[in-house]
DNA sequence: ATAAGATAGTTACATATGAAACTATATTCC
DNA sequence: GGAATATAGTTTCATATGTAACTATCTTAT
């Protein structure tokens, strides 16, 4: 009779960071929606062409963890609702560049600060050295998490 | 002139915290899938009914941070699979008090030593020093974000 | 030069999910 | 006792999402 290991749910790790990044992520989106009427994949893609215009939807993808039909959805979105601008490769006729309209650019201008300020009350609870300590296991299990998914 | 702050997606929390966790969700939701056909509401439910037969539905959705939708279809799907009994409330006609089956139990055995290998598996790029303030952090972070959340 | 294969991006389909409406039973309050 | 309200759980509907198939273009190799 070998008894089955013990497992509380409460305990189990997986399962307590799938409901603080859900809360978190919930947030976020409510707040990004009621402002901007933003999905969280529009904003990611809105985050990166702030930072990098004239990408091609490819590499958006790569620098946001989407895929591209996720990029490509919201970009298409985002088109439609005149917040970003796109231009034919020079030479490659699959390839579009993308970059933030002056409605992106506002947006951008705007959904930064707002970010960084839920980024900041959501950490609030941390002291300096807890921060610290956060950012650190995170890059741990983020490049370790990287071989787990099955690319 | 006020500048826009920066903001690079991949030192952002909680972009960051959305691409580990599902990272971490996928892999192991495609294991219990391959493995025992079970979906992650499922697994939710049949984690916490494993721990405390004869719960209500209300009660499954408190103890995993699901709502009562959510429940309500992994505990349709669960019946149909014949992997849980459901038993009348003895005096309120609402209540399903529900419990493994065998079949649900001899899941149970099977995939929670699963879990807890993936758990190890997931963790073990950290020394226990590393995985104590990982757990500090996430009970911090989680009662805190238990005010963001708007329920 | 052209066939074979690779790549960028979109579309289609099937399934998952969330919000709100709904059913049925219980409780409260007059 | 009966209307009003609350609660447990299900169903419906509209939307989001993932996978695979597709189109168009480009690259490679012969």
């Amino acid at each position: 009779m070998s008894a089955t290991p013990k497992l509380n749910l409460d305990r189990f790790t997986p399962y307590r960071l799938s409901v603080m990044t859900n809360r978190v992520s919930s947030a976020i989106a409510q707040h990004y929606d009621e402002r901007f009427n933003l999905s969280i994949p529009e904003w990611r893609v809105i985050a990166v062409l702030g930072q990098s215009p004239g990408l091609s939807a490819r590499q958006v993808a790569e620098r946001s963890a989407m895929d591209k039909v996720q990029v490509s959805r919201a970009v298409a979105s985002l088109l439609a609702a005149r917040r970003l601008r796109k231009e034919a490769h020079a030479s490659d006729g699959r390839v579009v560049h993308l970059s933030l309209s002056a409605k992106g650019q506002a947006i951008y201008d705007e959904v930064v600060p707002l970010a960084l300020g839920l980024e900041k009350r959501f950490l609030s609870v941390l002291n300096q050295q807890e921060r610290k300590a956060l950012d650190r296991l995170l890059s741990k299990l983020l490049s370790s998490s990287d071989q787990l998914w099955h690319p």
